[in-house]
DNA sequence: ATAAACCATGGACTATAGGCCACGGTCAAA
DNA sequence: TTTGACCGTGGCCTATAGTCCATGGTTTAT
């Protein structure tokens, strides 16, 4: 089938696909037309976009996504390699949490110093909260 | 005082200061030599680079920053108005985490349902687990 | 005077994941 | 045949936060 379809198909834009071909996610072969350059996608590809969308929304980058579907092809990925990766992007995951919270914290830390908020009518520039904000 | 004393002083690379410039974060005025554009730092952009390190160790983005910092220069900053920007990052940075948490939990629910992983031998291609994955 | 350090400016580059546009040829339907 | 949809390609753009490089003039120390 033609892109066109393809894009119907799995629910992407021709322009997300041919981005992804692009990128060397995948690797549709030429048509048979000696007229065009149409490219032929078959149910392998619509396979491999349904995973690269699925990856996705597990977390996992294109780029990572490329090494899998690379693997693939290649026949070295099986049960235990796919869990080890998916494991690995948890343990990721839990480093960016961790990071998240540390900001979320330093936030509050400031926010529970911040006992008496100026009355309104105090100058702003002299507030002293936000004096000590700036580091002042 | 000139931009390498100030990367000195505020432990910034004076291509990050020069970056902030021009983003607008920060507005030194011009020097008093005719003969050159050199710009006069003062102790107004130390306090404010200072004010930039820290916003960005609470996860605010530059733009973020960029914005507290115009009202302060004009006098529309108090503590309950930066307080409430406080409070809306960390709101921000709650829906970050719930996503990640979401990637992470769909990962492992996946990895759950992987009981019984492949036999060594197992032929990679055929492998059920893997075939699954890609939603086959 | 000379060389090195300094300053400023502009532009390209990195990473990520697309989206948009122009252009030109092909294909299908009217 | 004509028109419109389709396809492919290349390049530019968005957002973010810098980093690097080239260029050219200024300042400082020898």
């Amino acid at each position: 089938m033609l892109i066109g379809q393809l894009s119907k198909e799995v629910n992407l834009s021709k322009d997300t696909i041919r981005f992804y071909v692009k990128q060397g996610l995948i690797t549709p072969k030429p048509g048979n037309s000696e007229y065009n350059n149409y490219k032929e996608y078959t149910e392998r590809e619509v396979q491999q976009l349904r995973f690269i969308t699925k990856a996705k929304s597990f977390g996992f980058t294109l780029k990572e996504i490329a090494g899998t579907l690379e693997e693939m092809e290649q026949e070295k990925a099986n049960c235990v390699h796919l869990k080890n990766k998916a494991l690995n992007k948890v343990i990721e995951i839990d480093k960016k949490i961790a990071e998240l919270q540390k900001y979320k914290s330093n936030i509050l830390k400031e926010i529970k110093q911040d006992q008496s908020p100026c009355a309104p009518m105090q100058p702003k520039s002299n507030c002293p909260r936000v004096l000590s904000f700036f580091s002042i």
